[in-house]
DNA sequence: ATATTTATTGCAAATCATTTGCAGTAATAC
DNA sequence: GTATTACTGCAAATGATTTGCAATAAATAT
């Protein structure tokens, strides 16, 4: 536990977002200026490791790992494909459902993510439905 | 619709799998050894566009994307943390669930992803059961 | 069919997030 | 306090993906 490793932890604890190490590390650095990205990566994958942090790889224009501090009980995510906002939710039904595919397929199931790709309610008022183009050329396709 | 692009689309057509641009090309190049990396991922996004193709970021030590053919249904994902295989499934329940959610939080769903992480049958056999360990350093999160 | 316009390719170089080697420094054990 | 070990900052390396550009192939108009 070094003053870097606690920096970084509290800057994730106090944001209610998904960072990214960037913007983490843009947060942290203002307590301590020489605070280096490649501790903010290290420390992250640390956590990861400890399981007290997940990775998320939303799709986004930016290929960026965006970093979940892991809560008790596991949540999924909502973006807007648009604002690219989140909504957090709780899915109880899950259970149940990976439960049932363990014992079909003899697996065991250590974790699960659920994201819903969509637009949101400010979004979905200004955004029109796009028009599909070219799938004539490839109606071949089995 | 070019030579390239029907060799490619084939090709990822004729595997089952969840390719790699890397790996798609190395088969595709086969019948066309001039054949481009630059131009499968150039084709692989112009598909991703027209929605026949979808982007899928399975987290894995390597940092790199995955195509799927986008079937008609949407399917989901079981991916082995060991030996990285794939199970498909549907999930018709989830329709019912995008549903609820859509109006509880008055949003627009387009579309849907479910992983799954775990062990396979084969793999749960061989790995025992992983022990945490710093827990204890940071039992000062909320 | 042929000429002309437009889209796509191959190649090499650029990008950009993430990782790593290493020398210096802080933390912990003795 | 000194020794051992782990962590940091920095700069450079990595590796997947993207892009500029000149050459080429496809689509369109003639």
């Amino acid at each position: 536990m070094t003053t870097q490793r606690r920096l970084i932890l509290a800057s994730l604890d106090a944001l209610d977002t998904h960072p990214t190490a960037e913007e983490l590390h843009a947060i942290a650095v203002q307590q301590d200026p020489s605070l280096n990205l490649s501790t903010v990566y290290r420390t992250l994958r640390w956590l990861e490791q400890e399981g007290l942090v997940s990775t998320r790889r939303f799709d986004e224009p930016r290929r960026q790992d965006r970093f979940d501090p892991m809560l008790p009980s596991q949540h999924h995510h909502f973006i807007c494909k648009s604002c690219k906002n989140v909504i957090e939710f709780d899915l109880p039904a899950l259970g149940d459902i990976q439960q049932d595919f363990e014992h079909l397929h003899q697996v065991r199931i250590e974790s699960a993510s659920v994201v819903f790709y969509g637009l949101c309610t400010a979004c979905n008022r200004q955004n029109g439905p796009v028009e599909s183009e070219a799938e004539r050329e490839l109606s071949q396709r089995t």
